[in-house]
DNA sequence: GTATATGATGAAACATAGTTGCAGAAAGGA
DNA sequence: TCCTTTCTGCAACTATGTTTCATCATATAC
């Protein structure tokens, strides 16, 4: 990932440069999977805990990431590949967690279902499965 | 609910009759909706913590309980209606969460879609949606 | 009914996830 | 370059949940 695009990426979000941002952002959009928190305290040890959690509420209050609900208590982090404004986030694809490698996946190929309760105004729908992935699974 | 009843139910899941277990147990039978380990704290402040995180703990292994995951990290439980076998819980039904009195209802009327992943193996699938109750809507 | 083995409870300490307040440092615009 | 805004790091704090261990209650066998 190009670094002026990371910054270009950055500015559409209305948020500042700063080092921290730019690596916690280069780490989602390269990986192929959703990130924990323990991912990024990990390898980007240099940063202070507190950094790195303000960090992600800030990348999900504007827009950048979404936060994937977890069984386990441990959230997740994806990056927001659909229009999502700032307090506003418009996810409807399903997650996936193997229970094999841990690691937590989109799936913006598959919609989670739309479902009509009477009576009920339905905001948001979460979908996780669990199981095993392609990987572990073969 | 009667005495005699939550002992059986108690002794159908192999479990021994406690004052805590029967008390947790009736509390859960009372409620129409789920309840988190504040709600219990707070009504049973007789028990200590570690008794009541631990009955939950157990009540979940036996079967007579299942978590209910929550984006917000707090877990809360719900009684298992489902036939659940100790260690093994069989739950499809959707969860819901209002935005506004924060209550959890399962809604065993709606089953979660089954989604086939090719390559994928899915042993379990969580739909949990977020909006308004009918009681806050109207 | 009494003894006994097993399992449950309470208290304190520990573990982990996440937040808050504040001083100093860096970013971005004038 | 200056100045305002906002980020960062540190320390302390809150909240949720677990472990250990001594004590106590339950179920069962006698």
């Amino acid at each position: 990932m190009k670094y002026s695009e990371l910054k270009d990426t950055l500015k559409q979000h209305a948020l500042r440069i700063t080092d921290c941002r730019m690596d916690v952002l280069e780490m989602f959009l390269r990986s192929t999977h959703a990130l924990s928190f323990k991912d990024l305290e990990e390898e980007l040890s240099g940063y202070d805990r507190v950094t790195l959690y303000r960090t992600l509420n800030t990348f999900i209050e504007k827009g950048v990431l979404h936060r994937i609900p977890d069984d386990s208590g441990f959230a997740s982090y994806g990056i927001c590949h659909d229009t999502c404004s700032p307090g506003e986030h418009h996810h409807d694809h399903v997650h996936f967690k193997c229970d094999s490698c841990g690691n937590i996946e989109c799936l913006p190929k598959f919609n989670v279902p739309k479902i009509d309760i009477p009576g009920y105004e339905i905001h948001e729908a979460n979908l996780v499965m669990n199981g095993l992935c392609d990987t572990c699974a073969n």
